[in-house]
DNA sequence: TTTACTGATACTAATTTAGTATCAGTTTAT
DNA sequence: ATAAACTGATACTAAATTAGTATCAGTAAA
C-alpha cells in the first residue's frame, strides 16, 4: 500500500526545497536538477501547485516559482488532496443490498473515522516542519564532517 | 487516495459474510452471488486468503470456505497486508543526495510514525467487529419494517 | 460417473500513473 | 528587435498496476 504517488512525492520535495529558502524564487529547471526530478514532469506538477495556490510564479527570464504561503501553512494533506484526491477507504463497502441507508450505516462510520485519523496525521506535518527537520539533518552532517577533519 | 483496492474490498466483504455465521462453510459461487462479486475474481481472492491462512477450505461437492480463525482475530490490516503489501508512505523521500544516513533521518522517522498510525487504526478493526456492526444494522432495519407494518 | 466444488495458473482488458513533447506567451537583457 | 530563459496550457506515449476472465486438473459427495 503506497500512500504517496510520484506526483505527491515530487511535489513535496519541490515544496520543501522551496521551503528551505522561503521567498527565493527558483526555476523549474533548477529544482528539477537539484532534486533529480524529470523536468517535464516537475513542470506539470508545479503548474498544478500554482493553480491550487500553494505556489506563486513569475513568468519570463529570471522568473520561477516560490511558496505562496508560509511553509507552516502548507500541509502534507494539502498536497495529497491535490494529487490523489481526498482520502477514501472504500468507495462504499456493502453498497449494494446492505447499505441503502447510508446515513445510519455503522460500517460507514468506522470507515470515516479511519479516513479522519489518516487525514489528521497528514495535516499535522507541514512543509515548514519537514524543511526544519531537513535543515537539522544537514547541520548534523556538516558538524560530523568538521569533527572528522578538525581544523582542516 | 483510495485506501482499499478491489481485492481488499471484496476480500473483506467475503470475510464479513463468512463472519456473520462462523463455522458455516460457503462456496465461492454462493458468496459471489450474495455479495455481487465477479465469480472468477472472488475465487482467486479466496485462494489467496486460504494460502494466507485466514480462511480454510474443503474441496469437492458440498465443500467451500470458512473462516480459519475467530472473526475477532482477523484484522483489516491483515487483509490490506495480503493484497496491497505493508503500508509505505514514500519509497524514501529525499533518497538521493540528502539521505545517505537513513538511520538518523528525521524525515524518515516522521514517515514511519505515520505509517504506524495508519497501521494501528486498521489493526483495531476486525472482521468480528464489522460483522457485529452489520448485524446491528440489519436488526435496526428489520425493526423499522415491523414498525411500519405493525402486526401485519 | 456425474455434479459441485477447490487448486493452480495463464491470460486479457481497463485504468491509473509516470513521463515526454510542443507551442504559445511573458519578461529580461543585449 | 531579438535572443534567451522562463511559465501556461495541453496533447501525447509508455509503463505499471489493477481488475477481471478462462482453463484444466483434482477431490469429494450423491
Ligand atoms: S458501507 Fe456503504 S453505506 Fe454502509
Ligand atoms: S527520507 Fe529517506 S532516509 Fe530520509
Amino acid at each position: 500500500m503506497k500512500v504517496l504517488n510520484k506526483h505527491s512525492d515530487y511535489a513535496l520535495r519541490a515544496l520543501i526545497a522551496l521551503g528551505m529558502e522561503p521567498g527565493v524564487r527558483k526555476s523549474a529547471k533548477a529544482l528539477s536538477e537539484a532534486q533529480g526530478i524529470p523536468y517535464q514532469f516537475l513542470r506539470r506538477i508545479l503548474q498544478e501547485l500554482i493553480r491550487s495556490g500553494l505556489v506563486s510564479s513569475k513568468e519570463g527570464a529570471g522568473g520561477g516559482v516560490a511558496l505562496a504561503r508560509a511553509p507552516d501553512e502548507i500541509r502534507v494533506s494539502d498536497v495529497i488532496e491535490i494529487f490523489q484526491g481526498p482520502v477514501q477507504v472504500s468507495e462504499c463497502m456493502f453498497r449494494r443490498q446492505l447499505c441503502s441507508n447510508r446515513a445510519n450505516c455503522v460500517l460507514r462510520h468506522e470507515i470515516m473515522r479511519i479516513e479522519q485519523v489518516v487525514n489528521d496525521e497528514f495535516s499535522k506535518v507541514t512543509v515548514g516542519k519537514l524543511a526544519g527537520d531537513l535543515r537539522r539533518v544537514e547541520e548534523a552532517r556538516k558538524n560530523l564532517l568538521v569533527q572528522e577533519k578538525p581544523k582542516g
